[in-house]
DNA sequence: CGCTTGCTTGGAGTGCGCTCCAAGGATCTA
DNA sequence: TAGATCCTTGGAGCGCACTCCAAGCAAGCG
């Protein structure tokens, strides 16, 4: 594997809005991954890369002359992103959906907002479940833990 | 439908391991509910729960005297303990085991509090990943909310 | 030059968690 | 008693998010 050794260096800014914390080695400037590089950056295999170009959501990656995918910073930034939408279990299509409006533009700006509040909302529901969840555990944890003590008493 | 009216009374005790949080309507005693007033109170489909009875998730549910499922109190305590799991993503074959671990009997208890303990770090995980998420999202929301404003100040 | 390794494509396959179907028996309401 | 509704089963089907395959091109190395 020959990564370009990484320099990291912020050129920042994904797409249009502000850029995201950086998650990944981020060698400067021009830099120009292939898809097995991005696929050890992000932990995606090559195949989910190219399936998610297919579908529409990668905003369409530059090429070597010969048709190879190079990959850019601002990819990874994307990628980036993603991976956080796909933590909160969003629908991949739907992340194709604020995908298609970032390629529209600057006139999309209040439905992509809505999209993210939404998601926030929903990110603010899954948390609370989950805080409801870690209740039950402890509850039951303890009953297990003092079982298992009294038991050794005997 | 044909609910017995709920009168709440706590006959509680899952399995052997204490009572969750009561989350559906619960009449008292011997009640025996229908598969179909089970799926209203758990939101599941009927399908669902022949389906978990199939796989080994429900501990074996009473039948009628011409073979229809009537499901217990204690049958609806699992279901709202299995919601849960369901939550946090954890996989229906780790369930199947738990559930195996407590047909088995108490001779588990250490591996079934390892199971839950090893479940509530995954969760905790879980929680810090979404916060992480939402801070990302306020992020991109507060920069479409300035860049809308801003546009409108034009 | 041959060899290895990596990349390309369209399309098929996989695993999970349901979801539904067909055919027939049970139960309820009028 | 008729008719509607609910329940039973094994097995097939579905939607999602990948995951892999085959066949072929391209680049680097001894």
């Amino acid at each position: 594997m020959t990564l370009t050794e990484s320099t990291p260096v912020r050129t920042a800014r994904v797409d249009d809005c502000a850029s995201a914390p950086r998650a990944h080695p981020r060698p400067d400037g021009a830099a120009r991954y292939t898809i097995s590089e991005v696929a050890a950056f992000t932990g995606l295999s090559a195949h989910t890369l190219r399936w998610y170009e297919r579908i529409g959501l990668m905003p369409h990656v530059d090429r070597s002359h010969t048709g190879q995918r190079r990959f850019s910073n601002k990819d990874l930034d994307w990628l980036a992103f993603v991976g956080k939408l796909r933590l909160t279990g969003m629908p991949v299509a739907d992340m194709v959906r604020y995908a298609e409006l970032i390629r529209v533009g600057e006139e999309t700006f209040e439905e992509r907002q809505e999209l993210l509040e939404r998601t926030r909302r929903d990110v603010h529901r899954r948390i609370a479940e989950l805080q409801d969840t870690v209740a039950v555990l402890d509850h039951k944890i303890s009953f297990y833990a003092g079982a298992r003590k009294a038991s050794e008493r005997v």
